[in-house]
DNA sequence: TGTACATCAGTGAACGCGCGTTCACTGATGTAC
DNA sequence: TGTACATCAGTGAACGCGCGTTCACTGATGTAC
């Protein structure tokens, strides 16, 4: 077992000349240990800085969570209701003004932008471990409600109408993808921070999938 | 300054009864710090858990990175350096083969995703801190490599007689954010990771924009 | 051909620090009688 | 109306540990003479 896996057979000293080997080898064990860390949520932040934020002594943060990890746990999960509330709120808004489905569709697909935007440390937490951290396999990742919600309002769509050429869960599944990954790379890269940038890539995803779904 | 940060005001008990606003403070400061965080690339692995993979003394990770920092961001390089280099050997073999620009096309973002299938951990790494950690604002940060790779693949489709409705920069974008917006989604919610779904994706959103470009 | 020396690829031992967590405690506030 | 008591929202002090980093050292290998 683990073949793959440098530390098991003991290192021999690089042969003169070839010391940069030591570099290649540091980087590729990084890279081993940070795929195997991506299953636990790692907060990257410490109980006691919280503390400290907060204004309270460290093991205050022992009265509503268990450990270190759970209050992680906990932020993610937060950040799921959090964000799922403000699209529903972005829908009945604008279900109110008299807006169309589209419109409606619109509307939640800002919402979700606005959120990311907003709570970047947050949604980085929140898409920054995978499933088998929330416990039980499928039903309690809190990002279902997400997809529940991604999900009702593409359906929303086919109620009054719309046809999704590609299916109503590949439609979910591909307008979720394009916003979170526009977002990504809006915050991650080298690009200056306009939020304009991202509302327009959100009118233009939001329009060619009504235009394909019209047609 | 500092008048949205809840350290800054003294903290007073809460009154009987209401002790879980505690619970809601500290969230709230949670997300406060992650918030802060996103500008410093922290490597989520110590110095000395990378010493024991390798199967050397911790201090001879100083042989080659000066510090902690300069590690996390040699990963980083070395992972855009390497997903470059996957994409420019997948666009060289599928011309070698005779594939059409837009074959070529599929092929790079095919190998896009088969680098962040496999190096999960170091793509995370990649787009986990935004560019002002990368030196100076603009020139270095090694995420040009990447949107150029993307910009030269856009491009050689449009020398062979193509024509991006919305450009070449937005179309560039958005294939970008696709791609990586449904690798996220897919490795870190609830959906079993079956490589094929991210295969069918490519395919789907590589033909949509082919099919747009042509007609 | 032998040997002194420089270089190279690392290691031994230790530092001070902040971390997560535990245990026993406090002091204000409401409640029963 | 007074007082004993339970409850609540936290704190004080301490623990052992692993961390990032520094400094001086080692021992094998190639090189100049």
């Amino acid at each position: 077992m683990n073949e793959d896996t440098a530390a098991d057979t003991t290192r021999r000293r690089n042969p003169r000349g070839q010391g940069d080997r030591l570099r290649a080898d540091i980087l590729a064990a990084v890279a081993r240990l940070l795929d195997q860390k991506l299953t636990d949520n790692h907060l990257p932040v410490s109980l006691r800085e919280v503390a400290r934020e907060v204004g309270i002594a460290a093991q205050s943060m022992y009265l509503h969570f268990a450990d270190k990890d759970q209050l992680a746990r906990a932020v993610a999960e937060d950040g799921y209701q959090r964000v799922v509330a403000a699209m529903r709120d972005a829908d009945t808004e604008a279900a109110a003004l008299g807006a169309d489905v589209g419109e409606r569709l619109r509307a939640q697909a800002n919402a979700f932008c606005t959120f990311a935007r907003t709570e970047r440390g947050v949604i980085r937490l929140m898409f920054g471990h995978n499933s088998s951290s929330f416990g039980e396999p499928d039903q309690t990742h809190p990002a279902r409600l997400l997809w529940q919600q991604w999900l009702d309002a593409i359906h929303t769509c086919e109620n009054a109408g719309l046809d999704w050429p590609d299916g109503a869960e590949q439609t979910a599944i591909h307008l979720w993808s394009a916003l979170f990954g526009r977002f990504a790379l809006w915050t991650s890269t080298f690009e200056r921070h306009d939020a304009r940038d991202l509302t327009v890539f959100v009118d233009r995803i939001v329009d060619t999938l009504l235009r394909d779904a019209r047609r």
